[in-house]
DNA sequence: ACTTGTACTTAGTAGATGGCTT
DNA sequence: AAGCCATCTACTAAGTACAAGT
C-alpha cells in the first residue's frame, strides 16, 4: 500500500501558483476546534474619513456633513490582526512572468507594467460557521417587466449596419403565436447524423481551402436552411413582455444517479481491516478516491470530511468505532478505483459500444425537451451525484460531505399542460411549478452550502442564445455610451462627495482593468474579492502614479498587476487608504456593488458592471484582431493572429489555468536551445578577434561574456556535441556500408571507423583547448565579415526563440475558453472567418458552432 | 436601507476523446 | 496496440444582479 509511490495522480500542481488554498503549513489552526466562536470577523472601528489631503487642497475641507460614513457595518473581514501570511513564494518567485503588454489600444489599461512577483498569498484564517439558516423557499412570483424599444430585426443582410440601435431581444410569448409555435413543432427536424454529415462536408471544402468561395457559400447555406425552422433570431418578434421566457415547456424530468453499489473493499483503521455497512462504504470510498490529491491533503478538507464520516460511521455503529482520522488508512480504497480507472480504460470495443448506447438512450430520455413546441437540449439533466464538496481556494467547507439528491427535493418547472414526468419508483417530485418566468426545468437545494441548483437548457438553446444576444448588444450598446460615461466619472473623481468619489475610481478599475463588480461575500466562502469589496492591504502606491494590485478573485484566481493610473485616481485611493487604515479595511468603504449599478442603470439603460468586461473584452479582441491579422497571410498565420488576439483578452481578463504537467521540461528545452544559440555567437565572436585583434579596442562587446553561459555548462554541452557527433560517424559507417553491401562492393575495414572517431577526439581537444586558452582559431574560409553576419543571424534567432518562450510561458498560465465561450461577441469571429476565409471550425468547436450559432449570419463587414 | 433568496452567467478542472508517435 | 499529449466536453463551484422581505 506503498503511500508514497509516485506516480500517484498528484492533482493539480499550480506550480508558480496564485490559487491560496495550498494546505500550507501556516494554515494557521487547523486544529482549531470546531467549536470556535463563528469567528467574527472583526469589523475595524468606524472612521470618518475627511478629504484633507494636502495634495487635495481645492477639495480639502469640503466633505458635506451628509457624507459621512454609513452606520451600517458592511461585512465584517477577517481581523486585521490576522496578518496575512505570506506564503510560499517559492512558488512564484521566478519573475519574469510579466504579461507582456499588449495594444496600444486605448481602451483597456493594458499597460501592463512590470508584475512585481512579491509573492503575496492572502491567508486569512477562517473558522467554520455554523451556519443555521433554513431559508425558506418563496413562491414563485410572477412579475411584469416591459420594455418597448424599436427592434431592429438582426437579420442577416442588415447586419452591417453597425451604428443603429442595438437590438433589442424579444421573447416572443404572445399567446397569437400558439400558431407559429405549431408551425414549427411540425418542422422540428432529425438533427444528428446529418449535422455530422454537413460538417464532413464542410471539412472537405476546406481542404481544397484556397479561394472556392462558392463551394463554402452553398454549404453554408445547406446549414442555414436546414436550421431556418429552429432559427429564432431570424424572426425575432418585437415584443412586450421580457419576463415571461415561454409559453409552452414540456421534460422528462431529471436523471438521479444510480443507487450506490457496495464494494466490499475494507479501508484500514488502526491498521486492521475494518467492515463497513454500505452507507459509511461509500463516503470512505469518496474520500479514497481522493486520497494523494491536493484536496485529500489538505487539512479543512480532511476535517470537514472527517466530521461528516465519523458522523456517519458512529450512526452504523462500526465495530471499532472511528475517532482518529489519523488512523484511518483509505489506500484499499483508492487502490480499488484506480483498478476500476484502469478497468475502463481497457473496456472492449464492445463494452464502449453499450456504455455509448447508454448514454444515448439516457440523452434521448433528459437530454431533450420541448420549448414553445420546439425541441430543444437540456444541459445538465443529470442531478449531481453525492460525493465530497469541493469547494476552491480556502473555502472553509471544502471536504463536507454533499449527500445523494432525493427526488422529494426536486422541484420541476413546467407548463401546465405538459404531463408530468413519473418521479423514480416509490418517490414523489417535491413541487411541480408553471413559472413562465423562469427557464429553468428543475432545482433543488444542495446541503453544503444551502445554495441552489438548477437544470437549465444546453447552451446552444434558443434562451440561452437570446440571452447571450441580449448581453452583446447591451455591451455594443456601451460602446457607444462609452465616451460620455468615461467623461461622466473621470470628472466625478473630484467630486466633493466622498461617496461620488469612490463610485468614480471604482468605475475607473472596472472599467480600465476589467475587475468584477466584487459583491459583499458571506463568512462561510473563500475570502476573495472583486472591484467594490476590495481592501487596504490589496493595493499599493508608488509615487508618482503607479498602482500595484494583488488580491485572490473569483476562484481564488490571483491577480496580480501594476499599472499606471490617472493621477485623480491614484490621489484618491491614496486618500481612501489615508488615516488609520488598516488591513481588512474596505477600500470603498461606503459603495456597494448594488449602488453603483444603480448609478449604472441611470447611465444607460441595462448597464451594470459586468458589462464593462464584455464590452472591454470584445472591444480589444476587435481592434487586436484587426491589427494583427496579416491581410495576406496564410490560413496558419492568421490562426496565430486570432489566438494571439483572443490570449490578450483572456489576460485582461485574468483568466489562468494550471500549468501542465511537463512544462518545466519543455521549458527546459527551450532554453537549452537558446543557450546553445548563445554558445555559437560566442564561437563566432571569438573569431573575429582571433582573425583581427585589433578590434579589441573598437569593439570592446566582443569581448564580453554571454550572459547566461557558465563554464560547466559549455563544457558539458561540448561533451554532449561530440558524443552526437560520435554517433554521427558511426550511424553514417554503417549506412555507408549497407549500401555498399547492397552494390555488392567490399566493406569499409572497421579501422576507418576507428580513423574517423578519431578525428572528432582531435576535435574534442581542440575545444578542450579553446575552452582553456578562450581563443578561437578561425575555421576555413572565416572572415570578419562573415562571423559579424553570422553574429547577425544568431541574434535573431535567440530573439525569435525567447519569444516564443515568453509566448509558452504565458500561455501555459492563460486559458483562452473562458474569454471565447463568454466574452467575446461571436460575431467579431464569425465576420472575420468570412472575411479572411478561415474556416469557422478552425476557431470553434462543435459546440461552441452550437452555441454560437445565432452568430453565425453576419457579413464580413460587421462590426461590434 | 438593509438582508436574504433566487436565477442566471462565468469559471477552472477532471476526465473523455482523438490524433499522433513509438 | 500502447502510451502521450493536447484538446474538448461535462461538471459544478463561484460569481453577478436584482427582487422580495423586513
Amino acid at each position: 500500500m506503498s503511500s508514497d509511490s509516485e506516480d500517484m495522480p498528484l492533482a493539480k500542481r499550480r506550480q508558480q501558483q496564485q490559487r491560496a488554498n495550498k494546505p500550507s503549513i501556516n494554515n494557521l489552526d487547523s486544529g482549531s476546534d470546531s467549536d470556535t466562536p463563528l469567528g467574527k470577523r472583526k469589523r475595524p472601528a468606524v472612521r470618518k474619513r475627511v478629504l484633507d489631503d494636502d495634495d487635495d487642497d481645492e477639495d480639502a475641507d469640503t466633505l458635506s456633513s451628509s457624507d459621512s460614513r454609513p452606520p451600517a457595518a458592511k461585512r465584517a473581514r477577517p481581523s486585521a490582526a490576522k496578518k496575512k501570511s505570506y506564503k510560499d513564494d517559492s512558488s512564484n518567485s521566478d519573475g519574469e512572468g510579466d504579461f507582456h503588454g499588449s495594444s496600444d489600444s486605448d481602451v483597456p489599461l493594458s499597460k501592463k507594467k512590470t508584475v512585481d512577483s512579491k509573492a503575496k498569498t492572502n491567508g486569512s484564517s477562517k473558522t467554520n460557521g455554523t451556519n443555521g439558516t433554513s431559508r425558506t423557499k418563496a413562491a414563485p412570483k410572477y412579475k411584469e417587466e416591459s420594455s418597448s424599444d424599436s427592434d431592429a430585426p438582426l437579420a442577416k443582410k442588415a447586419a452591417s449596419k453597425k451604428t443603429s440601435t442595438p437590438t433589442k431581444i424579444k421573447v416572443k410569448t404572445e399567446p397569437a403565436s400558439s400558431s407559429k409555435s405549431k408551425q414549427s413543432t411540425t418542422t422540428i427536424k432529425r438533427r444528428g447524423k446529418e449535422e455530422v454529415d454537413d460538417r464532413s462536408k464542410l471539412k472537405k471544402v476546406k481542404k481544397e481551402e484556397e479561394d472556392d468561395k462558392s463551394k463554402v457559400k452553398k454549404v453554408k447555406k445547406e446549414e442555414e436552411e436546414d436550421e431556418d425552422a429552429d432559427a429564432w433570431w431570424l424572426n425575432q418578434k418585437d415584443n412586450e413582455d421580457e419576463s415571461v421566457k415561454w409559453t409552452s415547456l414540456k421534460h422528462n424530468g431529471v436523471y438521479f444517479p444510480p443507487e450506490y453499489v457496495p464494494h466490499g473493499v475494507k479501508m484500514k483503521y488502526d491498521g486492521k481491516p475494518i467492515t463497513l455497512a454500505p452507507a459509511v462504504e461509500e463516503i470512505a470510498g469518496f474520500f479514497g478516491a481522493l486520497l494523494f490529491t491536493e484536496h485529500a491533503e489538505n487539512p479543512t478538507f480532511q476535517e470537514n470530511f472527517f466530521k461528516d464520516f465519523s458522523k456517519i460511521a458512529k450512526a452504523h455503529k462500526t465495530s471499532p468505532e472511528i475517532t482518529s482520522f489519523k488512523k484511518c488508512d483509505f489506500t484499499p480504497m483508492y487502490e480499488y478505483y484506480q483498478a476500476e480507472k484502469e478497468k475502463r480504460k481497457n473496456m472492449t470495443k464492445d463494452q464502449k459500444e453499450a456504455a455509448k448506447e447508454e448514454k444515448m438512450v439516457l440523452d434521448e430520455m433528459y437530454g431533450i425537451c420541448y420549448l414553445d413546441g420546439r425541441k430543444e437540449k437540456v444541459g445538465n439533466y443529470r442531478i449531481e451525484p453525492p460525493g465530497l464538496f469541493r469547494g476552491r481556494g480556502k473555502h472553509p467547507k471544502t471536504g463536507c460531505l454533499k449527500l445523494r439528491v432525493q427526488p422529494e427535493q426536486v422541484s420541476l418547472n413546467l407548463s401546465k399542460d405538459a404531463p408530468i414526468p413519473k418521479a423514480p419508483a416509490g418517490h414523489k417530485w417535491g413541487a411541480i411549478v408553471h413559472d413562465d418566468t423562469k427557464t429553468w426545468l428543475a432545482t433543488w437545494k444542495e446541503n453544503v452550502n444551502d445554495s441552489t441548483k438548477y437544470v437549465f437548457l444546453a447552451a446552444g438553446s434558443s434562451l440561452k442564445g437570446q440571452s447571450d444576444l441580449k448581453k452583446f448588444e447591451t455591451a455594443r450598446a456601451l460602446k457607444k455610451e462609452i465616451d460620455r460615461i468615461r467623461r461622466g466619472y473621470m470628472a466625478e473623481l473630484k467630486d466633493k462627495k466622498m461617496f461620488n468619489r469612490q463610485r468614480a475610481t471604482a468605475l475607473y478599475l472596472i472599467d480600465r482593468l476589467a475587475l468584477r463588480a466584487g459583491n459583499e461575500k458571506g463568512e462561510d466562502e473563500a475570502d476573495t474579492v472583486g472591484c467594490c469589496s476590495l481592501r487596504f492591504e490589496h493595493v499599493t502606491l508608488e509615487k508618482p502614479n503607479i498602482m500595484h494590485l494583488d488580491f485572490l478573485g473569483k476562484d481564488s484566481i490571483r491577480y496580480e498587476k501594476t499599472v499606471e493610473v490617472d493621477e485623480q485616481v491614484f490621489k484618491n485611493i491614496r486618500l481612501f487608504k489615508r488615516e488609520p487604515a488598516q488591513e481588512g479595511d474596505d477600500l470603498f468603504d461606503r459603495l456597494k456593488t448594488s449602488e453603483l449599478n444603480k448609478h449604472l442603470q441611470n447611465l444607460m439603460k441595462g448597464l451594470t458592471a459586468k458589462v464593462f468586461r464584455t464590452f472591454n473584452a470584445s472591444f480589444t479582441f476587435q481592434d487586436q484582431l484587426e491589427k494583427r491579422t496579416p491581410k495576406d497571410g496564410t490560413i496558419a498565420e492568421k490562426l496565430l493572429a486570432y489566438n494571439r488576439a483572443n490570449r490578450d483578452v483572456a489576460i485582461l481578463c485574468n483568466h489562468q489555468r494550471a500549468v501542465s504537467k511537463g512544462h518545466a521540461g519543455q521549458i527546459e528545452k527551450i532554453e537549452d536551445k537558446v543557450r546553445a544559440y548563445k554558445y555559437q555567437k560566442m564561437k563566432q565572436k571569438k573569431m573575429i578577434l582571433a582573425l583581427e585583434p585589433k578590434l579589441k579596442k573598437k569593439r570592446p562587446e566582443l569581448l564580453e561574456p554571454e550572459s547566461d553561459l557558465e563554464d560547466d555548462w559549455i563544457e558539458e554541452y561540448e561533451t554532449q556535441l561530440m558524443e552526437k557527433e560520435r554517433e554521427k560517424v558511426k550511424a553514417k559507417f554503417e549506412k555507408d556500408n549497407l549500401k555498399r553491401k547492397e552494390n555488392k562492393e567490399k566493406p569499409m575495414p572497421a579501422g576507418q571507423l576507428k580513423d574517423l572517431l578519431k578525428e572528432v577526439d582531435v576535435k574534442a581537444k581542440d575545444l578542450a583547448d579553446e575552452r582553456k586558452t578562450g581563443v578561437v582559431p578561425p575555421t576555413r574560409g572565416a572572415t570578419v565579415e562573415k562571423c559579424n553576419a553570422q553574429i547577425l543571424k544568431l541574434d535573431e534567432r535567440i530573439a525569435a526563440t525567447r519569444l516564443s518562450l515568453t509566448d509558452k510561458e504565458e500561455n501555459k498560465q492563460t486559458a483562452l475558453g473562458t474569454s471565447k465561450i463568454n466574452y467575446i461577441d461571436p460575431r467579431i469571429s464569425a465576420a472575420w472567418c468570412e472575411k479572411h476565409k478561415v474556416p469557422l471550425d478552425k476557431i470553434f468547436t462543435k459546440t461552441l458552432r452550437d452555441k454560437f450559432k445565432w452568430a453565425m449570419t453576419v457579413d464580413k463587414d460587421w462590426e461590434f
